[in-house]
RNA sequence: GCGCCCGUAGCUCAGAUGGACAGAGCAGGAGCCUUCUAAGCUCUUGGCCGGGGGUUCGAAUCCUCCCGGGCGCGCCA
């Protein structure tokens, strides 16, 4: 019996991180937007139209400089001459220009543009003006997004498949936020139905069991021994439980039983950092009507309809296999129809875009989702992500995920042992429709294997030189012309270069609602910054140099520590 | 059977909208601590991007057909 967004789970926003980006702060990379900015103003003069499709990015080898540009290739055809004349008429244009200290042309037409040394240093005050905004882009434009995840039936613990959609889901939301979405978390209940039933019944079978009696075993029951924790207080609640009626029996262990396992995903998914703001129940839907009120307006836009004592939506309309039941002969209404009515609900709650993150066992369930958002007028606005399996493992080798007493099958046991940081940073460094291993040892472990550490590491290390600093009264320099031409070694311009692609991570994190690339670019400037530790030192240099490296390198720790707000992962000051 | 996802170095993975010789970490090999945290750094070995066709000036990326693995195809949730 199944959870149907059976992988899900999420971490922990503080405030600010929700609070801190608006429409105003929003940058893209320095870099890129200068080249665009100054491109777009040749192409113009030129009399040409900007082709839509070009691209500006940091090439993948350093050695075609700082940025690369493919619009000559672009141009070719419209200007009517080879990609590299074109190209060259770019580099006629361009070259006084100040902030870029070299321009070539390459391959079959790439521009590639070397930025001057002080344009990179611009990026110690881009930094530190935005503060905790760094980062901030304004692809949302402020439209309202739902991110909906984990939504685990309350019929038992979370596991560690459920992390992994926590994680996701959480994290988005930051990265969602942090680019100019209007976010809201929700965590749907699946409180209504047969599976609370069988709940209900499961606790009242161990209930009864616990008072020396032998009752027949249900055909349906939820196995694990929390089941008997439960029935034991509601004993100890409901002394008279086993005089009542069988169905009002049920009722009580069913209340009692989602209560208690709802409040326990609340505990385990608040230890792992995860937020929702809203916790939405189904039963609340069928309660209020809402469900026979979609079930009115199908009916009356023909998109539903009876057939062998069942109601239909007719799905087919939209693409889907088949149509669908909604209401089934025996007069119950199917999980599809709450669905419905709940998707209904949210798009009428505001939302330009609702994203559903589900398990990817689930993924056949996409196309009827789909065909009924696009029936009730809402047409491309439902993004569903899959979230893939997680296997455990320890030292390689499987962990039983049985519902035995003991195993690591829980998240709560899962964080308790490894910690939240590494766990979420190890299922947010992946893509999420791929399967993960998990492995207990190797998340434990302190290597690259593990990367939570080298990032934590990197922050931690420039906390270090800071505290040490101030210790020997080397005071941090504040960013003036003097100060930063001081950033003169070529490790000091591959930090400020670094520090000038968050933006664009950032920006395509929330694009692709991939958090991985987050985790990605974390390592890249980890990496960045634990080369420049070991090549360049900071606090022997005298102290004008100290002071101005310090500048830098606290600029490196605050988008560190940015970043990793982003994954739900904390920051350590030592380590 | 039909549909969806996946297949990139020994291992774990990144390569959105096609672009410059396919990237990273781990593991293997060789080095680096009298200096700010060696949970670190440097160098190095290693790849017919599952396979065959096709589109393109250009394909890991798009189309098609195979092979291999996963999942889904209920009046279940």
């Amino acid at each position: 019996m199944g959870t149907r967004r059976s992988l899900e789970f999420g971490g922990k926003r503080d405030k600010a991180a929700r609070t801190t980006c608006s429409k105003e702060n929003g940058t893209h990379m320095r870099a890129k937007t200068y080249l665009e900015n100054a491109l777009r103003q040749a192409v113009e003069a030129k009399g040409w139209e900007w082709p839509e499709k070009a691209v500006i990015e940091p090439p993948k080898d350093k050695k075609f400089g700082d940025m690369s540009a493919n619009v000559a290739m672009m141009l070719s055809k419209q200007a009517k001459k080879s990609p590299r004349d074109v190209a060259a008429d770019f580099v006629d244009t361009l070259s006084g220009d100040a902030n870029i200290e070299k321009i070539d042309i390459a391959g079959p037409g790439f521009l590639n543009f070397t930025f001057s040394p002080d344009f990179w240093r611009e990026t110690v005050n881009v930094v530190r003006e935005a503060g905790g905004t760094y980062g901030c882009v304004d692809e949302g434009k402020g439209r309202k997004v739902q991110v909906e995840y984990v939504s685990a039936n309350p019929t038992g613990p979370l596991h560690i498949g459920h992390g992994r959609g926590a994680a996701l889901g959480d994290s988005l939301a930051r990265i969602l936020e942090k680019a100019g979405y209007e976010v809201e978390c929700e965590y749907y209940i699946n409180d209504a139905g047969r599976q609370m039933l069988i709940l209900g019944g499961s606790i009242l079978y161990r209930a009864k069991q616990l008072k020396g009696q032998t009752p027949a075993e249900p055909e349906d029951f939820y196995k694990g021994e929390y089941i008997s924790d439960i029935a034991g207080r509601v004993l100890e609640k409901h002394p008279d439980l086993l005089d009542m009626d069988e169905a009002d029996a049920v009722e009580v262990c069913k209340v009692y039983g989602k209560d208690e396992i709802l409040e326990g995903i609340k505990e385990d998914l608040k230890a792992f950092g995860v937020r929702h703001d809203v916790w939405f129940s189904e039963k609340s839907l069928v309660d209020d009507g809402m469900v026979d009120e979609t079930f009115g307006d199908l009916r009356k836009s023909g998109l539903g309809y009876d057939e062998d004592g069942a109601f239909w939506f007719k799905s087919t309309e939209f693409g889907d296999d088949k149509d669908r039941v909604l209401r089934k002969s025996n007069g119950d209404t199917t999980y599809f129809a709450s669905d419905i009515a709940y998707h209904d609900n949210k798009f009428k709650r505001g939302f330009d875009m609702v994203i559903d993150i589900w398990g990817a066992d689930h993924h056949g369930y996409i196309p009827r989702m789909q065909a009924a958002c696009e029936a009730i007028g809402h047409k491309g606005q439902l993004n569903v992500i899959l979230v893939n399996l997680v296997n455990l493992l320890r030292g390689g080798e499987p962990v039983a995920m049985s519902t035995r007493a003991g195993q690591f099958e829980t998240l709560a046991d899962v964080v308790a042992d490894v910690g939240s940081d590494a766990s979420r940073f190890m299922f947010l460094s992946r893509k999420s429709d791929s399967r993960l291993d998990f492995d207990l040892e190797l998340v434990k472990q302190k290597s690259m294997d593990n990367p939570v550490y080298y990032v934590q590491y990197a922050h931690a290390r420039i906390c270090s030189m800071k505290r040490k600093a101030e210790g020997e009264g080397v005071a941090m320099a504040e960013p003036s012309p003097a100060s930063l031409a001081l950033l003169d070694t070529e490790q000091d311009l591959e930090l400020l270069k670094c520090l000038d692609l968050y933006p664009d991570f950032v920006e395509s994190a929330a694009r692709q609602q991939s958090p991985h690339l987050v985790s990605m670019y974390l390592q890249e400037l980890a990496s960045t910054l634990h080369r420049y530790y070991t090549k360049v030192h900071v606090l022997s240099a005298g102290p004008e140099i100290a002071a101005a490296r310090l500048m830098l390198l606290d600029c490196v720790a605050d988008v560190l520590a940015n970043g990793l707000s982003l994954l739900g992962v904390s920051a350590p000051e030592q380590m």
